[in-house]
RNA sequence: GUCCCCAUCGUCUAGCCAGGUCUAGGACACGGGCCUUUCGAGCCCUUGGCCGGGGUUCAAAUCCCCGUGGGGACGCCA
């Protein structure tokens, strides 16, 4: 039919895939598959100092792991410079483009004293493209029309000094020989259309389809960075977040799926995904509504999935627990997760034994000496025959009354003797789980403190 | 400086294109309450917004204009 949708995601590997790279993956990942047609990866490494081999893994790695799958390539720019040479000759040729050191029309919004740009004086000629002067329009499908004068831009080079292709042009060689259809972008890039189209003319090539996606802004008002917040994907992954949650977020930043909806997988997404509805404002990362999210997905999971999610983190600091155990943390911990980090940091004593105790809950819990009332409780709980929820509460509670005192004034101190934390899962499911052995050993350890006189 | 884009609760948004049903709905966060075995979990409640000014109209969050504010681009970076 010829009339495929074919769109692209063409990252430099001059970084890390960061969450606004990720959302515009995604949503052009979500297009081609809402209108079926294909993704395709394109690595734009024409930048010789800043490209880096392992930047190319790690977004691989974080595309794969958000679940966008592409259907060609990765293609690699630094590997296609005869192509870009071929039709940068082709226009030198027509007398559409000249060579030389500088541009001829650096255009209006030039800025001559442009400080912080290193002016590189050993640079040999470059080819440029001459610009014709015209008013360059051209339909958003986000935005509607959008019309720039070419004479704001100037002339526009094609091949630098050293060989290789500038951006517009590679971008555009490319994108007209790889068939792109639909170039779905960030905002910034709205100058670059114009130049665009100007160079799809000049070479004969049609002009596809542009829509430009809002920017992402942190919590300052300012574009995403590193300051306003984690921006790398692979950061996410590490902190515990679900791909699931995170495409799941991004999509919503920008894109409704319609009134009071908000949790629904890419799948619901694509069947109804129409990229003119996609907002025009820029959004603020909310890492709070993030984190909600993930503890949503997190929810949704089945003990044995989580598990399997949290095999690399209990790995990495050196814990394999028995798997049935294992099983029980999650079931009790899991409607309190936010990230997967929470099963292993905030449910540490689960997994160690030197598990940290916080400050503030030995001050409030720990500081006076409950030897004697801790002593009890382990004789009663040495008689108890049957270690379930039900007889550790009744037992206790029993303790308590005998000793005329409220639950709370043994609970917490319990709670965080066996587990340093002043908050966490009720302290009978909580002494279940964790074991007869485990509770008595703790809390005659606890016993020892006080004699010694330690805090903790 | 030049050009481009945008504008609904603190934040993400629904509503806008096809004006009335919007004294503007939802979510996150915040504040409060309940649970009393904690809260970082759960349940409940509250606060909070159409940037301003003109116009068009019987009627404007919705359409038009101006202003203001915010963002972006201006590189032989991508």
């Amino acid at each position: 039919m010829g009339s495929e949708v074919r769109v692209r995601f063409a990252p430099s590997p001059t970084g890390y895939l960061h969450i606004g790279g990720a959302r515009t993956a995604l949503f052009n990942w979500v297009y081609a598959r809402a209108r079926g047609g294909k993704f395709i990866l394109r690595i734009e490494d024409t930048d010789r100092e800043r490209s880096r081999p392992e930047f190319v893994e790690e977004i691989l790695d974080s595309l794969k792991w958000l679940g966008m799958n592409w259907d060609e390539g990765p293609f690699f720019q630094s590997q296609r410079e005869e192509i870009y040479k071929e039709f940068a000759e082709k226009l030198l040729r027509e007398g559409k483009a000249y060579r030389a050191r500088e541009r001829r029309n650096k255009g209006l919004s030039y800025k001559p004293q442009g400080e912080g740009r290193e002016v590189d004086e050993d640079k040999g000629e470059a080819i440029i493209f001459a610009a014709p002067e015209k008013e360059v329009s051209f339909v958003d499908l986000i935005r509607g029309p959008i019309s720039v004068d070419s004479r704001q831009f100037g002339d526009i080079v094609l091949i630098k000094s050293d060989g290789l292709p500038a951006y517009n042009f590679a971008c555009v060689v490319d994108d007209a020989l790889m068939g792109i259809t639909h170039i779905l972008r960030g905002e910034d890039h709205i100058s670059n259309t114009p130049k665009q189209i100007l160079l799809y003319e000049a070479l004969g090539f049609p002009v596809p389809e542009f829509a430009h996606l809002p920017l992402i802004m942190g919590k300052d008002g300012g574009r995403l960075s590193k300051r306003t917040g984690a921006t790398a994907v692979s950061e996410y992954r590490k902190m515990g977040y679900l791909p699931e949650a995170i495409v799941n977020y991004l999509m919503l930043l920008g894109w409704s799926i319609g009134p009071d909806r908000e949790i629904f997988s890419l799948e619901e997404a694509i069947k109804v995904f129409d990229v003119k509805d996609v907002n025009k404002t820029s959004a603020v990362f909310d890492f709070d509504k993030l984190r909600w999210m993930n503890s949503e997905y997190i929810k949704a999971k089945s003990s044995e999935e989580l598990l399997s999610l949290l095999e690399p983190f209990l790995q990495e600091r050196g814990l394999s627990p028995d798997r049935d155990y294992a099983l029980r943390v999650i079931d009790l911990f899991k409607t309190r997760a936010s990230t997967l980090i929470d099963f292993v940091e905030w449910g540490d004593y689960f997994w160690r034994e030197d598990y940290t105790f916080e400050d503030k809950a030995v001050e409030m819990h720990l500081v006076k000496d409950m030897s004697g009332e801790f002593t009890a409780l382990i004789e009663v709980f040495r008689d108890l025959e049957d270690w379930s929820v039900e007889s550790i509460e009744r037992d206790f509670r029993e303790l308590v009354d005998r000793l005329g005192l409220k639950p709370r004034d043994l609970i917490h101190p319990v709670r965080v003797a066996v587990s340093g934390k002043k908050v966490g899962p009720g302290l009978f499911e909580l002494l279940y789980v964790l074991g007869k052995e485990t509770v008595i050993r703790r809390l005659q350890r606890q016993i020892e403190r006080w004699r010694k006189g330690e805090d903790a």
